[in-house]
DNA sequence: TAGATTGTTAATCGATTAACAATC
DNA sequence: TAGATTGTTAATCGATTAACAATC
């Protein structure tokens, strides 16, 4: 009778959830390799300096039913977690750019633990075309769209300079790629529907800076 | 009279704020360039696809005064955010562990617009101790106390394995560091007043998967 | 002048925090 | 049983959005 609208569509979590769910993940898994069983929010909170309050928040949004006293399953929640975040379903994806933070991407190999596999690199550099990174091609740029068609490529790591993202991104939208994971220094604009998220390294910065602007000033009052 | 707390204080702006604000620098600089003297919210807002409303309460927390039907002078606009980000003064930071994202950062030239310069790099590695990338020397990370104290360094980069970051985190912070920003996919703890930016890939990713997930999941009903 | 834009105060919205009953 | 922990509803807090007067 109540909340009919969210068991019509699926339960949307707050932003900020989903961002802290991974490592809450992270946390029981290490529980779970000391052989514990059972976990409780404040255990999690705990390691990672949150209140107990806000983990299980966090927890109840993905649906899971935990036993009062005892805490939630570590097996269970880590599954139902995985699942809430689509990590148990591999997804395939091509990066753009194998300049030095592209190829660094390459390399790294966490993000399978993420649901999330680099199958090929894009470049127009002919030097770097037909290179491998960590086992990963380098393609030709020219050939992108044909390879995100025949391939059903969905996600799309942008690393290229900025003043050429928003050209390649119109490119792999129009070749079906339906989320885009950005690491230019640009603002990239995208028709609705398809997921953009952005890495802002200069925010970052900025917050760090800005704040130790801060201390710094008030130190000299 | 009112705000009286304001005023003693420096302002404090909210953090999503500050991390908007370079990307207006950004926008602002490229009409600069195109020999434009004023700009408005609602030409940042248009670029940016945010709100003239949003845009102009962000600008507002730099203390900068504006001219009705005008806009604000772009020179000045410029000058006072990054006066506002801290980006006038140039810091000096330190990064630790070169492997493939550490040495991606050093050869990142783009920071020295956000006022930090990397000067050095660490690692525990014997075959990197001595190598130079980017013109940036890789020291043992055995020296690293007594470099930060002898040249006053007060950011440090971590993009050392999450099994080491925090031993790292704490010897830094003992030799000085005030300010760390964090690539290490790890719960750091630091001391009170020690400015902690974490760089969390797993979570930007995950807001991309499980928005696909959900788009996925609804196209299924 | 008229109208666009700023500056400022108020309303809304969403996320966090608190409170408390239910339960193993 | 007693007490810790979950589940759920309410209160608070902070950020965004709206409204509107001031002004070049």
């Amino acid at each position: 009778m109540k909340k009919n609208k969210l068991s019509v569509q699926p339960i949307m979590a707050p932003r900020p959830t989903i961002r802290r769910l991974p490592s809450y993940v992270n946390v029981i898994r290490k529980m779970k390799e000391r052989g514990e069983k059972y976990v409780s929010c404040t255990d999690i909170g705990e390691e990672l300096s949150l209140t107990a309050i806000q983990v299980r928040k966090d927890i109840e949004f993905t649906g899971i039913r935990g036993k009062p006293k005892v805490g939630y399953s570590i097996d269970s929640l880590i599954r139902t977690i995985e699942n809430f975040l689509g990590w148990n379903r591999m997804d395939e994806a091509i990066l753009v750019g194998s300049g030095n933070l592209g190829t660094a991407l390459l390399g790294y190999d966490g993000f399978s633990a993420y649901g999330l596999k680099i199958v090929k690199a894009f470049d127009s550099d002919p030097l770097r075309i037909g290179n491998q990174y960590f086992e990963k091609e380098v393609l030709d740029v020219a050939t992108i769209k044909e390879y995100i068609k025949e391939n059903q490529i969905k996600i799309c790591i942008i690393t290229v300079p900025a003043s050429v993202a928003q050209k390649i991104v119109d490119e792999v939208v129009k070749a079906g790629i339906r989320g885009i994971w950005n690491f230019a220094p640009t603002h990239l604009v995208v028709p609705d529907g398809i997921i953009l998220q952005n890495e802002n390294l200069a925010a970052s910065l900025s917050v760090l800076t800005s704040q130790l602007e801060l201390y710094h000033d008030s130190c000299q009052l």
